[in-house]
DNA sequence: GAGTTTGAAACT
DNA sequence: CAGTTTCAAACTC
């Protein structure tokens, strides 16, 4: 099997990460640390395809990210022909594993260490990867090791790119070689082995990485999950087990990935915390799926919490600071979201040891520190902005193109080096991370969704005292913010966090800082769209909750919440920086309102942080949301605080409880409360609300009816226009019309009778409706005309 | 749309 | 913590 060179291990990072807590496992449990499994372990090793027969690896990155798959020592590189550093770029849809077989045993030797001298794209969605030419190496590989041959040998990935466009890679022959002489002399081939799996869970590509990267193969289920791993083993046995893994893993379609390869430490709603063995194999994942979420392991715990759980929406959130020692390297992969999932990227910097990973950078190709911005559609997945970091910028914004605010801003460190690493790019090998990368110690990398739909929040992680960078996402108009405050008095009781509430430890000394996000700051995403955040190791950052979470705050169906827009504010002397300000109290900047004076806006942010660090203050829960879920769910929502209200009866909007749609409770201390279960005026309330939304719903779909009806007469007598004389208005009523209009007619009917309206009343309106039916049957009928006019 | 009412938030 | 003031939304006309 491929062979690592001892100095490329060497420069690689001791540990990356370990996937076999993440992803990967089950597939290929002991491959890091044992020989390889018998040939049954392995699903279905023999009936690879022509494609993928190969077992070797490629590497393969989103498009929008970069991955290097380059060994520093080596200098083999695989750049796309854009000149990204990157083996492959696909849609983001796929993964890549590569690693190292345990078989591998001599090293190779940097200078033949091939280049990836092409990529292919075939035309169906298949990433293949060629060698160049046959390499003598190839010869040496041990049965049962999958090796590329030496004219080439493919690697096919389904689905690799959006864009339907496989990518083909070819890889010199070299690569499989075996270095000069090292110790080894067994003559078997060293090159790292890179196994793809495809989507349909067969091992498809394996490619050489230049670096010495170990892949393992994983089964993934079809279309849902695509894995990148990147392992590194030491060449020697005797080096014991360390091992880094790159893992990404990326759910192709919203389906949660059944496969164990894809499921990450992270439960859907909220992340756990991964602790690593003591030798630990370092492991980082990136993933999307839509319940699942990768995490990183590290050393210390970090816990994001989000109590709100819809299946589908995930808050993901890890940040572990990482023992000190341990050298640094940590891959963000913001991966496009095909399916409104949210992604939590983790990022972790060794606090020492930079040293590997300067050495490594450089003979690696300049890699600049990426940031990467992926903002999920609905159903489109869009990957939006990289940019590259230059040294010093600590605070960087993303505009997408047609939106005001969407921003975020990361914050590195305070105690961390001076700038954080915001590479959203993959680094396979995380080696090739720049030194300035490598003083990311502290930063603390995550994703925040955002709405890609029609509502975007944006986090704001305060800068506690560095730059700050900011990343914006998708087009509209709300976002989150996050305190950007510097709270210390906020401990991480757990317990009574808001849903959403994220802590991140700070990363560091050890020292825990955390940070509070108002819970509703990042609630109300009803498609998540992806950022990535970096947060300074005090502080901390935003998870992303799901819609739901805010709905049950104010009692809102999700639909209800997600379709209906915030309602602009009105504030006139509050600066829109107090509660009073329902767009602040929501955690959102204000847009489009009718506030005068406002500075929640970004132009204000030093006043708004304040605002938010002096409400926090007042109230450390001034964020959370004030309806939270009783023991018994649902049903037993209720106010935290409870109402004051003395004249209204708890019966009007003024009422928080009311406005909730829930009832008062002990807690309570209104007066002449008739907001309660048996209350005969709140039945009689909630009857006619309930009436009114029904009609009002029968309305609408009524006058919908009626005008596709309209229209589809419309469709259909056109050809009698062209043709012949035209057509009087009255042909356009046909039995269709005629009975929708009834429909009409009937609903207004009973609008008036449930609103007991006099009978004269009733009459007028069901006139006035069928006045306006026969109007729109006309405006058809002339429209008709109008566009297929006799003689035209 | 102007004015009033209301209760939460802010302040003392 | 209680009382008062401020504020913006809810409501009424």
């Amino acid at each position: 099997m491929d062979v690592v060179s001892p100095e490329l291990n060497s420069l690689l990072p001791d540990e990356i990460m370990d996937t076999e807590a993440i992803a990967m496992e089950e597939d290929l449990p002991a491959e890091h640390l044992a020989p390889p499994p018998p040939p049954q372990s392995e699903p279905e090793p023999a009936q690879v395809p022509m494609e993928t027969e190969v077992p070797e690896i490629v590497s393969l990155c989103p498009a929008t990210t970069s991955m290097q798959m380059t060994s520093t020592s080596t200098n083999a590189q695989c750049s796309t022909s854009t000149g990204t550093q990157l083996l492959l770029a696909s849609s983001g849809l796929m993964a890549v594993t590569t690693t190292t077989p345990a078989k591998t045993t001599s090293p190779a030797s940097a200078q033949n260490l091939p280049k990836i001298s092409s990529v292919t794209v075939p035309a169906n969605h298949q990433l293949i990867i060629n060698k160049v030419a046959s390499s003598p190496a190839a010869d040496g590989k041990p049965p049962g090791a999958a090796v590329l041959k030496p004219e080439g040998q493919k690697l096919l990935v389904a689905g690799l790119s959006k864009t339907g466009q496989p990518i083909m890679l070819a890889l010199p022959h070299t690569w499989n070689k075996p270095a000069t002489t090292q110790g080894t002399g067994d003559g078997k081939a060293q090159a790292t082995q890179i196994k793809m799996v495809t989507a349909v869970g067969k091992p498809v590509i394996a490619v050489s990485s230049a670096s010495q990267l170990m892949g393992s193969s994983t089964t993934l289920q079809a279309q849902q999950l695509k894995t990148l791993q990147i392992t590194k083993k030491p060449p020697v046995s005797t080096a014991g087990p360390m091992i880094t893994k790159l893992i990404i893993t990326k759910a192709l379609n919203s389906k949660a990935l059944t496969s164990p390869a894809s499921v990450s430490p992270v439960v859907t709603g909220r992340v756990l915390t991964q602790s690593t063995p003591v030798t630990p194999p370092r492991t980082i994942s990136i993933g999307e799926a839509i319940s699942t979420v990768t995490q990183n392991t590290s050393g210390n715990s970090k816990v994001a919490i989000s109590p709100l759980k819809s299946p589908s929406k995930l808050t993901v959130v890890s940040v572990a600071s990482q023992s000190p020692n341990s050298p640094q390297k940590s891959v963000t992969l913001p991966l496009n979201m095909a399916l409104g999932q949210q992604i939590l990227t983790v990022q972790q910097s060794a606090t020492t040891s930079p040293a590997k990973a300067g050495t490594s950078q450089s003979t690696a190709q300049a890699a600049k520190p990426m940031q990467t911005v992926t903002v999920g559609g609905m159903g489109t997945s869009q990957f939006k902005t990289i940019i590259p970091l230059t040294t010093p910028p600590n605070v960087q914004q993303i505009q997408v193109p047609g939106s005001r605010f969407h921003y975020v801003r990361l914050v590195t460190a305070t105690t961390g080096s001076g700038t954080a690493h915001t590479g959203a790019s993959i680094n396979t090998n995380p080696s090739i991370q720049p030194a300035k990368s490598v003083m990311m110690n502290a930063a603390v990398r995550m994703s925040v969704p955002i709405v890609s739909a029609q509502t975007v929040k944006q986090v704001v992680p305060k800068p506690l005292t560095s730059a700050a960078q900011v990343v914006t996402t998708s087009q509209t108009p709300q976002r989150l913010i996050m305190p950007a405050t510097h709270l210390p008095q906020i401990q991480p009781n757990l317990t009574n966090l808001p849903p959403g509430t994220v802590l991140a430890p700070a990363h560091g000394s050890g020292n825990m800082g955390y940070a509070v996000l108002p819970a509703p700051y990042v609630t109300q995403i009803p498609q998540p769209a992806f950022v990535t955040l970096t947060s300074s190791s005090t502080f901390s950052t935003a998870t992303p909750i799901q819609t739901q979470a805010r709905l049950s705050l104010n009692g809102l169906s999700t639909s209800e919440a997600t379709s209906r827009p915030r309602k602009p504010c009105n504030c006139t002397r509050s600066q829109c920086l107090k509660l009073y300000c329902d767009c602040f109290a929501n955690g959102e900047f204000c847009n489009n309102c009718n506030c005068v004076n406002c500075f929640n806006n970004l132009d204000h942010e030093s006043e708004r942080l304040k605002a938010i660090k002096a409400c926090l203050d007042r109230n450390p829960v001034a964020f959370k949301p004030k309806i939270g879920k009783g023991k018994q769910g649902e049903s037993d929502r209720r106010h935290s605080k409870g109402c004051n209200c003395k004249k209204s009866g708890c019966l009007k909007n003024y009422c928080e409880c009311y406005e909730a749609k829930i009832m008062c409770s002990s807690i309570c201390k209104c007066m002449g409360c008739k907001n309660f279960e048996e209350s005969p005026e709140r039945k009689t309330l909630m009857h006619l609300a309930d009436a009114a939304e029904v009609r009002v719903q029968q309305q609408t779909a009524a006058k919908t009816k009626l005008s596709s009806q309209i229209s589809d007469v419309h469709t259909r007598t056109t050809p009698a226009l062209t043709s012949g004389g035209g057509k009087l208005p009255y042909t356009f009523v046909t039995k269709e019309v005629a009975e929708v209009t009834c429909d009409c007619l009937l609903e207004q009917a009973e609008q008036a009778e449930l609103a007991n309206q006099p009978q004269a009343m009733a009459e007028r309106l069901i006139l006035e409706e069928f006045g306006r039916c026969l109007r729109r049957i006309i405006s058809f009928a002339g429209k008709a005309k109008t566009d297929c006019p006799i003689n035209g």
